[in-house]
Order: structure tokens, then C-alpha cells, then sequence
RNA sequence: CGGAGCGUGGCGCAGUUUGGUAGCGCACCUGGUUUGGGACCAGGGGGUCGGAGGUUCGAAUCCUCUCGCUCCGACCA
């Protein structure tokens, strides 16, 4: 053994942060690659983690006034044409369904056989299928607003996927609101970033920051898209989540139109935004560290794991008893406990764990079953955490424990955030930071963009424009690499 | 679609330059000793070396063509 610290994950961050995050996933047996280029399989663990975040979020919006629906994969081809901006953005992305049925070629293979009239295309996103619906459903002002979500997966055919951030089928939930006035539908629009705002700072323990969108960043057929921006720990841009205000020009293309309360015909003003599977990844990169995966609590699969340390079978059998007694009671306390109760080594449980990001490991053996006590172990500090208790004050302390953890990583997060916004003044520092091997975003004067020089920096450093910052009413601009 | 790298038991790799009976670590199975931050001993199972052609007495190794994966760029959540 080498006196170097091991770490669970190689390569480390330093060494090579994008085969580490890979690892990160493979070690924490989240997900892994499909038989298909460019699709993954999302494993129990990892959807154990998305179905948390669905669940918090679900309930958020449900408080909004948001119902869920669920609307078609396949969209027929002349919806997608029918805002132009709308198909000129996602044209090149879109998987198209042509046949309907295979048959036994002459080579012994199945090719497909029957030709559609009209093409299909597998949805990239929703606003022309739930547009077309809506337009049937609104009649009168008094249908609106009508706020509408779907969790569901979409397809855009990528050109270079990497697990959860970018695969050509995501997982993800899509809100389309209808308003009668450009008020509400601009305000709805703020209201809903504000929600993804508090759901990645609160759940994931995820920093970011609101901002618009500039003009090219924009979503093909939005008047205005906002965004909240998450920084990972290669100093990295990461998209988490979008707003779009679509004013008419969905309303007018697919026909949702109303009678007003003068009795004239007007169309909705609407909104559509949604978050994604994505956000596993951005959990990963801005949490994980070189022994793999830091769970959030509030979404954590297991918020503790309980690991017997087991002897003999004689002992065995107590020690088990006890650890049974005290995930109950923990998962009383409505604490998802985990007690590791599989034959593997006790190192490979407490390693397993580690990787896995299990916020808090509890470890038990027969000295503890004598004493009545437990010890206990944070996975965000690791083994410096050790602390011993007895086992009513682990009960009754653990939540708060966990609630620290979940500070602590917002914290650490933020601090990192913050560290590494760096000030400039014009196109010149903009890029002599990045020249010289700077990390995170720059932030200064949206003059900077309109700039003749911007073109060729942003280019030759791959950056681009994150977002006009709300805290500075829309005056400076955030730049960055981007995931 | 460009640039770089890689395809060898479940996973990670060596072997390829210089052709000669396919190896190592981890994992797995059996038995035993172990167990508080990655145990040990003994025995064992598992691979048509990504695929197709070719050269050769003989190909993981040489030649040609293909397919796929990863990273970096262009496009994007």
C-alpha cells in the first residue's frame, strides 16, 4: 500500500475531471451506457435519486396550481413546422418515425416495411402537441390560466452524449402555462424560475444564478428564456433549468384563442420550462469529490446507512437485531435508513457507501450492541467526523445532523460559486483571464457581447454567454465554459 | 463531421514493435482462517483477443476494409 492517500475514484478531479466523473457514476452504480449511441440506462440507485427530485418538485408545482397530464412521444411532423423558429432549432435534432412495421428481408434480417403517410416525429419537447390540445381546450378567459405539466422522456438526436448532462433521451418534466394577459404569463414565467431557483438551492444544494438568457442563447420560439446557472468544480457552466416566455407566437401557430371578457377573440400568452434528468449530473460535478458520489440529504436514495460489523454468528445475530431496531426507529422519524445487511467484507459495505454518497454511515458492532451506542460518519467530511452516541441520542439528533450536512454542502457550494466570479471590465480581460489558464466564469458590462473583438475570444476559448444576472437588472453579463 | 486515444474472461489491463499452444490484478465459485477504512491461504470456473477478408505451415500480433467506445472541438438542456 502506497503511504499516498487512495481514493476510491481514479482518475481524481485533478488528474481528469471528465473520466472522473465517469467513474463517479460507474462506482456509484447510477447509470451506464445503452446498446444505443447516445441513450443510458439509468439504474436502480440513480432513479432511486430522480424519483426523489420528481417527487419534491412535483409536490412544488402541484402548490402552483399545476396538473399533470401526459401527452404523446410521437408528434406528426407538420406540428413541428408550425412556428418557424421553433423548427429551425430543433429540426436537426429530431428522430423521425417513418414505418410502421418489419418485416423479413432477403437476407434473413427484419427491415421496415410499411412506409407512414405522414412522418413522425419522436418529441424533442412538447409545445406544439400540448399547444394543439390546449387550442381545443380553451374557450374563454375563463379557462385560463391553465397550467399544465408532464414528466416524460424526450429525444434529440446529440452529437456527442455524455451520461445524464447530454443524451440524445432525457428524462425530464415540461410545464406549458397559458395565460390571458402578457402580465401573467411574464410573471408565471419568473415564478417558475424562482421555483427551480429554490428547488436546486434547497434540495440539491445547488447554487445558481437567475439571469436571462441573451438573444442567441434563447429557446428557438421564446420571446425570453431565463435560466439558472450552476457552476461545477472545473469552473464549468452547467444550464439547470429554463423559463421561456413564449408570448403569442405559439398561441397564434397552434390556434389557442379565447373569448375575452369584452367578447372579442384573443389569443394566450404562454410559458413552457423544464428541468431535467440533467440535473443528476450537476449534482455529481458540483458535489462528488475523489471517493465518488456526496449525496444532498433531501434527495439522497438512503440517508443513512447502517453497516453491522460482524464476528461470529453468535454475535452476529445481536448485532443485527440491534441495527434492525434502530433502522426502525430512524425510518419512524421518516429518515431513510439502510441497513447493509448483505454478506459482503465490512470494508466493501463501508467503501460501497462511500461511493455511493450515502450522507451518513452509522457503524455498528459488538462493542456498541454492549454500550448501548452506535458511531457515525459523514460522508462530506469523512473519517474526521467519527463521532460515538448512544442510540436515543442518534435518533434524535440524526435529522439535524442531516440538515447540517445539507447546509454545510450548500455552503461549501456557494463559496466555491462566489470564489470564482471573477470582475472585468472589458473584452481584453476577458481574455487575457482565460489565456492565462483561469477558472470559473467572468462577470462584467453586457456591453462586452456587442464588442467586435467578443466573436473571436468566445471562440478561441469556447465561451459563451451564461446570462444577464437579475442582481444586476439585466446591466452585466455572466461568461463562462459551458457543459 | 474533424483531431486524438482505445476495443483481449464480468471489470481494469499486459502481451502487438520482433507472428509460435492467451496472461495478470480485481470480481466470481469451493474449503478454511479472518473481519472497527479496501484480509489471507489453498483449490477452481470462465476469453473463437470488436467484426470481415487477406498474407502465412501458423495471426491478439502483419496488410486491407469495417463496426463500436471515450476524450477534445463544431451543435445543444
Amino acid at each position: 500500500m502506497s503511504k499516498k492517500a487512495k481514493t476510491a475514484i481514479t482518475p481524481t478531479r485533478e488528474e481528469n475531471f471528465p473520466d472522473w466523473y465517469q467513474e463517479v457514476i460507474k462506482a456509484a452504480d447510477m447509470a451506464e451506457n445503452s446498446p444505443v449511441r447516445g441513450c443510458m440506462i439509468i439504474k436502480p440507485y440513480g432513479y432511486a435519486l430522480w424519483e426523489n427530485m420528481q417527487s419534491v418538485f412535483d409536490g412544488m408545482i402541484k402548490a402552483l396550481g399545476v396538473q399533470n397530464a401526459y401527452f404523446p412521444l410521437l408528434i406528426p411532423l407538420s406540428f413541428i413546422s408550425r412556428e418557424a423558429e421553433h423548427v429551425e432549432g430543433f429540426a436537426k435534432e429530431c428522430a423521425v418515425v417513418t414505418h410502421h412495421r418489419l418485416e423479413a428481408g432477403k437476407d434473413g434480417g427484419l427491415v421496415p416495411a410499411a412506409p407512414l403517410e405522414e412522418p413522425l416525429v419522436i418529441r424533442p419537447t412538447s409545445e406544439t402537441i400540448i399547444g394543439d390540445a390546449m387550442s381545443r381546450w380553451v374557450q374563454s378567459y375563463r379557462d385560463l390560466p391553465m397550467k399544465l405539466n408532464q414528466w416524460c422522456n424526450v429525444m434529440r438526436w446529440e452529437m456527442r452524449p455524455r451520461m445524464f448532462l447530454r443524451t440524445s433521451e432525457f428524462l425530464w418534466q415540461e410545464g406549458h402555462n397559458a395565460f390571458e394577459t402578457e402580465e401573467g404569463a411574464r410573471e408565471d414565467t419568473h415564478k417558475m424560475l424562482d421555483a427551480y431557483a429554490d428547488f436546486a438551492e434547497n434540495y440539491l444544494a445547488l447554487p445558481v444564478i437567475k439571469g436571462e438568457k441573451t438573444d442567441d442563447e434563447r429557446f428557438p420560439g421564446a420571446d425570453m428564456t431565463l435560466t439558472i446557472e450552476a457552476m461545477m468544480q472545473d469552473g464549468k457552466a452547467l444550464q439547470a433549468g429554463t423559463s421561456h416566455y413564449l408570448g403569442q407566437n405559439f398561441s397564434k401557430s397552434c390556434g389557442i384563442k379565447f373569448q375575452g371578457r369584452e367578447g372579442g377573440e384573443e389569443f394566450a400568452y404562454t410559458t413552457s420550462w423544464g428541468i431535467s434528468t440533467r440535473l443528476v449530473g450537476a449534482m455529481i460535478m458540483a458535489h462528488g469529490d475523489d471517493d465518488g458520489m456526496i449525496m444532498p440529504p433531501k434527495v439522497a436514495p438512503h440517508h443513512v446507512v447502517i453497516i453491522p460489523i460482524l464476528k461470529d454468528d453468535q454475535d452476529s445475530a445481536a448485532v443485527l437485531d440491534y441495527a434492525e431496531k434502530l433502522a426502525a426507529r430512524l425510518k419512524e422519524q421518516g429518515i431513510r435508513a439502510h441497513l447493509d445487511a448483505s454478506d459482503e467484507r465490512t470494508p466493501n459495505k463501508m467503501w460501497g457507501a462511500i461511493k455511493k454518497g450515502v450522507p451518513l454511515r452509522v457503524e455498528i458492532g459488538g462493542r456498541e450492541v454492549e454500550e448501548g451506542t452506535l458511531t457515525h460518519v459523514r460522508r462530506d467530511i469523512g473519517r474526521d467526523s467519527k463521532a460515538s452516541c448512544s442510540v436515543d441520542e442518534f435518533v434524535n439528533g440524526a435529522q439535524g445532523i442531516l440538515d447540517q450536512i445539507q447546509a454545510d454542502m450548500f455552503a461549501r457550494a456557494q463559496k466555491s460559486l462566489e470564489s470564482r466570479i471573477h470582475d472585468v471590465s472589458n473584452v481584453g480581460d476577458v481574455e487575457s483571464f482565460y489565456k492565462d489558464g483561469g477558472v470559473g466564469f467572468v462577470k462584467g458590462s453586457a456591453d462586452i457581447l456587442s464588442d467586435a473583438a467578443f466573436e473571436k475570444v468566445a471562440k478561441e476559448h469556447s465561451l459563451t454567454a451564461r446570462c444577464l444576472p437579475f442582481e444586476d437588472k439585466g446591466n452585466k453579463v455572466i461568461i463562462g465554459k459551458s457543459y
